[in-house]
DNA sequence: ACGGAAACCTGGACGC
DNA sequence: TGCGTCCAGGTTTCCG
């Protein structure tokens, strides 16, 4: 579930947590939680995850994208959280629940849960061994995420502009819900064709990407996520939403009914009064 | 090369 | 209550 906003979040609380800490013990209680992306060859990887792991200090947090990294001493771990994918503290070495995998230290122990096991946990001697990052595109809320750079991306792309903002290659960690909201934002239909906006629409567009994504991390930091609480999750969201899940209901712009369809396999709200 | 659809998994919501 | 169906905020892979 989580798009750039949450993972942001998570990092950042996740910090004290975690940084300048030793992994003593690495245990994988579900294996395919270790495979690579598509799922294979999960126990070479539980064991090797484990392996590389333990012993290892963790030296950083970070995030690229919807990629959650510690940096180690020896090479990072990779997370990444798909739609349900959470992390757990547990202030012991005693855990509860259905943890995938558990990242032991002396003074608790960190939790990866994913209750569909689409979540993944890797290690990697390299960063650019995860094909996903190796491609990764622009951070929107870095310096060089300009309306250049922006139309760069769009440009030579017939496909619709919401499809676009769901490729990770061209702009990083934006997902299914803030890429309509983004599109809203910037009064955009989101079935026009990616390379047919105007210089005036990539503006709006870059504004409505960045604005939303700075306003739902915002929201996702207050109240910041609580790791303590299994059944923890952000708050308030649907406060900043315009479009996102609100099929039928009138838009708060311009009165018209928000409608939904799919684009790209993904549902796709939007609203046919004001977005052209 | 490119776009579309299926696959990976499981739980929850909904209709009958 | 029970069962079938559809849906899910992601990414990779397969197919035409």
């Amino acid at each position: 579930m989580p798009e750039l906003p949450e993972v942001e979040a998570i990092a950042r609380t996740l910090r004290p947590f975690v940084e300048g800490r030793t992994i003593e013990r690495c245990r994988v209680i579900h294996p395919i939680a270790a495979a690579g992306m598509s799922g294979k060859g999960k126990q070479v990887a539980a064991a090797k995850l484990e392996k590389n792991l333990g012993g290892r200090k963790i030296e950083r947090v970070e995030r690229r994208g919807k990629f959650l990294i510690l940096a180690l001493d020896s090479g990072s771990a990779v997370m990444h959280f798909k739609f349900d994918g959470q992390l757990v503290w547990f202030d012991g070495k005693e855990t509860c629940g259905h943890i995938d995998v558990a990242l032991e230290t002396a003074h608790g122990t960190l939790g990866f849960v994913d209750p569909r096991h689409l979540g993944r946990v890797q290690w990697v001697a390299s960063l650019d061994e995860i094909p996903g990052l190796r491609t990764m595109g622009v951070e929107p809320l870095a310096e060089e995420f300009t309306a250049e750079r922006l139309a760069e991306a769009l440009a030579g792309s017939r496909k619709a502009v919401k499809v676009c903002l769901l490729d990770q290659a061209k702009i990083a960690g934006v997902g299914n819900i803030y890429s309509s909201e983004a599109l809203w934002r910037a009064r955009i239909d989101p079935r026009r064709p990616a390379h047919r906006l105007s210089e005036t629409e990539t503006n709006r567009l870059r504004r409505g990407i960045v604005d939303v994504l700075r306003n739902a991390l915002k929201c996702c930091l207050h109240p910041a996520p609580n790791f303590r609480d299994a059944n923890w999750w952000f708050q308030g969201l649907e406060r900043i939403l315009r479009v996102y899940g609100r099929e039928e209901k009138k838009c708060q712009r311009c009165g018209h009914r928000v409608a939904r369809m799919q684009l790209g396999g993904r549902g796709t709200y939007w609203c046919p009064g004001c977005q052209k």
